[in-house]
DNA sequence: GTCTATAAATCGATAGAC
DNA sequence: GTCTATCGATTTATAGAC
């Protein structure tokens, strides 16, 4: 079955903005990339700001079920912190794109306000999920050396979100991999 | 005495491009804080290529220049990485500002080829400094278990940067504080 | 070195026909 | 739901007077 337009679009859009960031893509990219006229975008998105919240939103809504997915899949905690930093470096797209999260949070003056909430938001529940990881990882013993699951999990999404734009700026998934080594030692397997 | 004009312009779109990033200043905005019309920009820097290449040649030996100064003034390892980790936190200019190259990172379409290649030479620049801080940290015993340390490098960049990245979305450096709150109880005082 | 004036393109957004 | 047509603002950049 073919996409609906909406979803076309919403897809286009994640794409653009990842790719170039908030004022980097415009509604003449997508139009031309989905086939329709720019002033029909205005019919399923009214305005950028609707447009890049429902993306946002749409993003954190497809995190949070990739984080449950790895739950289910991997029983230890190293084996679930593997498989999201795998996730984080699949997300670059061989160096072309980035975390949705990451591409927004340099454009902050630009973002609506509902954007910036939904930021917050999926920082939130990636540090919950990192710190309960961190947690189940240190008693299961499948990660080394874990004190505190919360600085943990703060320090490791920054090193993800850190990976990713260096891996972007040189179009080489290699650098996040660099980045990740030390991480990765840690996890058992 | 006063700033001339081109300096002050540099100063003006460094912290423009900080701030709002490659994508989100124009040549309307320079010359409104500046206090010259948009044309005359251009007698100084003919294209915003030209000048966004000139504010990261210059950016990049700033902070090279400041590493030096770490080093002239701090005798270990631990001492050295402490200061950097201070200096990433006082380029957040309290959650309204990022490090240039982190700025750029997203936006690497927009972006002259001249502006590419001084992204990836600052971070080299970076990489070598602080791998050459952990030798000797890990030689004075002021920073705790150090094994490799372009590896430490490459983790602890990522890091800095990525915690910027929180801090900036959220306006709050404390974010920036609990990213690297891990790594500071690593180094000796 | 700074100005006025202007160019050509692009931006997000709207009106109204079909 | 998509189109044509258009609006007003803004973008980088240039020409030429002073």
């Amino acid at each position: 079955m073919a996409k609906d337009t909406k979803t076309a679009l919403l897809d286009s859009a994640e794409r653009a903005a990842r790719t170039r960031g908030f004022d980097g893509f415009s509604y003449a990219d997508l139009a031309q990339e989905v086939g329709i006229r720019k002033a029909s975008i205005h019919h399923h998105f009214p305005t950028k700001a609707a447009l890049s919240a429902a993306i946002m939103k749409r993003y954190t809504q497809a995190f949070a079920k990739a984080c449950q997915s790895i739950d289910a899949e991997c029983a230890t905690g190293g084996a679930r912190l593997a498989a999201l930093i795998d996730r984080y470096r699949a997300a670059l797209e061989g160096g072309q794109s980035l975390c949705l999260c990451v591409s927004f949070s340099t454009s902050r003056n630009s973002l609506p306000a509902e954007v910036i909430s939904e930021i917050v938001g999926f920082r939130q529940m990636m540090l919950a999920w990192i710190a309960a990881t961190y947690h189940l990882g240190g008693s299961d013993r499948s990660i080394a050396m874990v004190h505190d699951p919360a600085q943990e999990a703060a320090a490791t999404l920054a090193m993800l979100e850190g990976a990713q734009l260096r891996a972007r700026a040189e179009e080489d998934p290699a650098h996040f991999d660099n980045a990740l080594g030390l991480l990765r030692s840690r996890l058992a397997r």
